[in-house]
DNA sequence: AATGAATGAGGGTTCATTCAT
DNA sequence: GATGAATGAACCCTCATTCAT
């Protein structure tokens, strides 16, 4: 077919080729997420990338962990070098900007269970609570939530507002707004 | 067999027997929805279901926008008796409450882009977006945020709350204080 | 394709002919045994055969349990109504020459781990040692061998020659010859 | 790598190195018998192994007949060396030991349609035919049974019991007192 | 009209073999 | 010459839909 595929010191190369079809369908909820369309879209056969991976699963894993580990990098990055008001506002919009760029990744952040993915999540939870108990330590935050429960509440509505489609900047700021103003202790 | 039963009041009953299954099955995220286990639970063969309605889309159609009707009924009806601000967070709580005892169905009301769902769907926008824009008159909901995009946040943030698994109480009561505080005017 | 084929009442014909078209593929080692082969030798479609049965291995188990099911009644039989040193006998010239219908029939006899199959072996080899141990009190079979070392080395070494292919009268008479022989007691 | 290595010599022992691996492989039930599990154990990548041979089944045909050789070998030395009486007797366990050892290949010496195995396959019934003629004429064995048709009876019968899983001693003695008083020349 | 049975299409996976390095 | 990677073919299985009863 195309003739100008490398081999192999490219094997990375087509590594990534089927984790970058996989994100692209991922983004694309028209076509079904078959192994054959990663394949197809990657320019690869079907069976290699069931071997690259090891199964589907895995694949999946392999492809929203890596879209997932720099988020949970800038969050740890976030809670140490700002302020703990400010870090929640600044990571939910930018986690919202994210997923606005990986469409229904989200879906499979949900609902895959496999080991990097699901440790992932679970980092991410834990610095999210971080967070959230630092800036109710701060009062920017009320203090009649659970971190755990507030976690849970802005993680679910963050990545539902990113799943919308059309997604429009008047949307995500909305969201930004409502929530942040509603996190505040009442007065 | 029963010779003197009416025809028609059978296809009725089975029409209805296959929506109820439905609907059971939809509660039930262990069990695959499948038109086979739609019609098993509801004493069919699986034909006779397919039959009834046409196809699978379309009775999932029919199971949702059945589910659907009396939820935008409730609306219109608190928009015509409550008064605008309260309105909001009745309906709110009570979407959110009828969706924690339909499971799954929420998937299904967006994604399934048919005729009954879709136009309820549709319903449903219209009348919260009329409960906003009284609401913001009212002077219940901050002005800032124009109501088709408060409508769509409301549902997408509800909707990812009721779909949580597991779902508390908690976060259900979270959810509603802090969307409701941060709908209010900015003091 | 084939107009006369009929359905309803002949489920149970179909599921018959998937059963005998099992049953020959078990006699051809030439033709892979695949449900696809199956169900064209059975005139079906795949995906029918795989749903009468669910799944290859339930399939194997009933057609194997089919086969072997007599056997062992006629194990019953003979045990109940014949002289002991007479009925291993007997029973080892039937056996052969029932295996020596359903050729490798034997090869999934051992190693297919499904319940009927794996009942009726247990089955057959509790009527088994049974007669020998009949046999042995009665000073037709040797005492110095263990009777369930005795069954298995008669079932075993059964099997083999009833799967010799080509298999003759003559191989099959020598075996009778030479085993019953054998398992007298020595002079 | 090591450039000043023989290349034949290189080859020589790749060839060895898949041979033992496959070896090794067939006396595992446990591991698939693929090529990919021949090579890893072998140390070797995939195309090599299949490049040595000519492909799987002559890779088989060679480790299998490596195998049998020394058997065939060990049979032509007893025929020359011992009292045909007790050759039979002395190889049949042999025989039986051999295969203990050497589990699932038993399958392979019938079955495996490849010039090397099917010539030493060959080989084998023409040895045994000889020993057992011999032992006919010696008056050790019953002279009603055609020499082939012993052979036969006995190869088979030793397979099976070789296979027996699991092959306890008590079985391989059984069977080798039963075969041989069934042998013998009726009182 | 109702339905159990049948099936074509499609899914993920494995494997012997081929290819480009 | 050796090899990791690639792949076409084949396997078993599921399911929405169609068909003959």
């Amino acid at each position: 077919m195309s003739s100008g595929t490398p081999r192999r010191a490219d094997a990375l190369r087509n590594r990534q080729l089927a984790l970058d079809a996989a994100t692209a369908l991922l983004a694309e909820p028209g076509t079904p997420l078959t192994v054959e369309n990663i394949a197809r879209r990657a320019g690869l056969g079907a069976a290699t990338v069931v071997r690259t991976f090891g199964g589907k699963d895995a694949l999946l894993d392999a492809a929203v962990s890596d879209l997932l580990a720099p988020v949970v990098q800038r969050a740890r990055d976030l809670l140490a070098e700002t302020a703990p008001g400010q870090a929640l506002g600044l990571f939910l919009g930018e986690l919202i900007a994210f997923q606005a760029t990986h469409h229904s990744v989200s879906d499979h952040v949900e609902g895959l269970n496999m080991p990097a993915t699901a440790a992932l999540r679970g980092d991410l939870a834990r610095v999210m609570e971080e967070m959230v108990e630092r800036a109710q330590r701060d009062g920017a935050v009320r203090t009649d939530i659970d971190p755990a429960v507030a976690t849970g509440l802005i993680g679910r509505t963050a990545l539902a507002i990113a799943r919308a489609q059309p997604r429009s900047r008047q949307l995500v700021d909305a969201y930004l707004t409502v929530l942040l103003q509603g996190l505040r202790p009442p007065a």
